[in-house]
DNA sequence: AACTATTAATAAAT
DNA sequence: TATTTATTAATAGTT
């Protein structure tokens, strides 16, 4: 983009590489919290070097929660009839087999072990999975909920202010005696004044 | 960046904010796209729009793959120190004790595959629990998230309507002749009538 | 969606 | 690795 038209191909110096790298990288993620703050948006960022080593930046801090999120909007319901759960299902009946063949003093051999042995891993890594996702969505939970408290408490305040004020304004208009019954003081009436309560209770 | 410096704060405009969300996201994920061919980097990009729509970039064409891979270098280091982990890596040791015992044709008779089999159940259970909890949690989610959606759009065409009212009622003030720089103006202000959208801002 | 004045990013050099 | 600088790229406001 400089001093002449960057090629877009892998940069064979490794040493221009490696510049090129830490300033970009640092440049995109400075435009990723910049999107975020102007926009609103929440963003997660990863990046492996060539090297492997690994960047990151999620504007939420947390990149887990960001993932999860993710995750939840485009797998959605998928979940449940994924392979791994097809597979446990099935463990229940191996294990029913090999107690029955354990009872008829017979061995089925090493391999139905070892399977029983993977299944059990892959099924601890199902829970440990779904236990993180549980505690990650809770707390998400308890922020929203927050959220919509804090926002009833502000609208309530707000709502008081403005009726008092209106009220005051009305007041002000019926005494004024310049215009006896005048229809300036329509515009401000009780009923127009209270803006929120009716559509909050609409939407609770 | 343009046309005077950009104040980093949220584009409050909704109608410019959408219209900057849209270049800006564009614009990074080149940066993102131009990155990983200039350097060899793999990098993931995900964006949530305040309105909760998801924008996706994986320079290695999936997503999935990537957060796996982010996910084997992040969790390394998690610790597995509740309750149930440790139960479950119990049954790993007892389980490779009855491979060892097979391994010496030995059988250590029916009560262990009894207790895995318990085990397994167990565990099977505990998927089936924490997958129903989770749909729960991401039901909730959603109304709490449509909740806030709501009180924000709610607050902010309300906030409109008042500041209108109130400039108007100004206006009306300000030109009431009958008492010129008549103190009664003063409660009404501009400043004052906005009641909302610092407060907002603030706890957003 | 296209234009353009201006700022921001950055490649190369140091 | 940090700074400087010449140049291109991004984009805010406008149409």
């Amino acid at each position: 983009m400089v001093r002449g038209k960057v090629q877009m191909r892998q940069i064979e110096n490794p040493v221009h590489r490696r510049v090129t790298f830490s300033k970009r990288r640092e440049g995109m993620l400075k435009k990723a919290r910049e999107l975020s703050v102007l926009c609103g948006a929440d963003i997660g960022v990863i990046i492996f070097s060539s090297t492997g080593k690994v960047h990151e930046l999620a504007t939420n801090g947390n990149m887990q929660r960001l993932i999860e999120r993710y995750q939840s909007i485009t797998t959605g319901q998928m979940e449940s009839n994924n392979l791994e759960s097809q597979v446990t299902e099935n463990w229940v009946s191996l294990l029913r087999e090999e107690i029955g063949l354990l009872h008829h003093g017979l061995r089925s051999g090493n391999k139905l072990i070892r399977d029983i042995f993977y299944q059990m891993q892959v099924m601890q890594q199902e829970i440990h999975f779904l236990k993180n996702k549980e505690s990650i969505l809770k707390s998400e939970h308890e922020m929203l909920q927050q959220k919509v408290t804090q926002w009833e408490s502000i609208l309530k305040a707000a709502n008081g202010i403005l009726q008092e004020k209106v009220n005051g304004q009305n007041e002000f208009m019926n005494n004024c005696s310049v215009f006896p019954g005048s229809s300036y003081a329509m515009p401000y009436d009780e009923n127009e004044s209270c803006l929120f309560t009716n559509q909050v209770s609409d939407k609770k």
